[in-house]
DNA sequence: CGAGAATGGTTGACATACTCAACCATCTGG
DNA sequence: CCAGATGGTTGAGTATGTCAACCATTCTCG
């Protein structure tokens, strides 16, 4: 059909790129799907997408002032999801030694083998990322590092 | 062989690739780091992520059962957030005509200004999409495509 | 046709997520 | 030592989310 819109390109068959708009678009779908599945890992294990970021965010003990910055929240917020996950037995805080405003939140044994069970659902359940070569999750990878920067 | 899909690095360092876990962490930081961003974008117009989220879909009218699956939520949620949207000009309901049970949601002319808003805000926020030659782009775009195949 | 099942949407009850203002405890800098 | 900054909690209020129960309409099939 599309005989007439041919412009020089090279040998290899080149698909047209996608416009802005597209790519956003498609951004919105990836992300739109990553916590879709995240939720449903998540609810395997009984808890809420958020309950389910904060344990994976808890790699290390952490202030809960730190998990409201990641997390893009408000403190008060984050004082009643780990009240719950707390209430669960997954969390616990500890009082910071040198600083005894801060209350450092840990996961518990319990915590760390939900979140173990988590990632490993996650991982799982994603197969398509297991079909990408090497090339391809190393572009992948760079590519969302420069659209969406550390920090 | 692909050769048009690769860009340029030197031939002595080739960085290793991520590791699954590295992927899947990069994938969970851009998911965070667009919603963060559509949040706050979506915010500037008085709108929840939820409420923004809508919008968005809303390209053409289409009944709550299917904004539902999109949302992948339940059905009486966005009962919810319809009737805030409506309460606030920016959506209307229109009962189907061939099933009479169907209620299509579209779009008011307000709805489609605010809309257009959040989209030119969402893209000229995400400066680092534009740097991004072509090349760059498609490939980004595929790859989400195949990590995240479209429903 | 007509009775029952299936579907789309709403309602009510309830848990969670989220923000804001007010507040206490602790720390920090003059 | 005291005034202000900082970390966390509480309480009030709204939004989000699920579930069960419920109409209205449509579909299925005897």
């Amino acid at each position: 059909m599309s005989t007439i819109l041919d412009y020089p390109r090279p040998m290899t068959t080149a698909p047209p790129p996608p416009t802005p708009v597209q790519l956003m678009d498609g951004l919105a779908r990836a992300a739109a799907a990553y916590y879709r599945h995240f939720a449903e890992v998540a609810a395997e294990q009984g808890l809420t997408l958020m309950q389910g970021k904060v344990l994976s965010l808890l790699r290390r003990p952490m202030p809960m002032r730190t998990l409201a910055e990641l997390l893009a929240c408000d403190a008060s917020n984050v004082t009643g999801i780990t009240d719950r996950l707390e209430a669960r037995g997954l969390v616990r805080r500890a009082v910071d030694q040198t600083d005894r405003r801060v209350k450092n939140v840990l996961l518990t044994e319990e915590g760390e083998r939900t979140v173990a069970l988590i990632r490993a659902e996650l991982m799982s359940g994603l197969t398509t990322l297991g079909q990408l070569d090497e090339d391809e999750r190393r572009t992948l990878h760079d590519l969302l590092g420069r659209v969406f920067p550390q920090a």
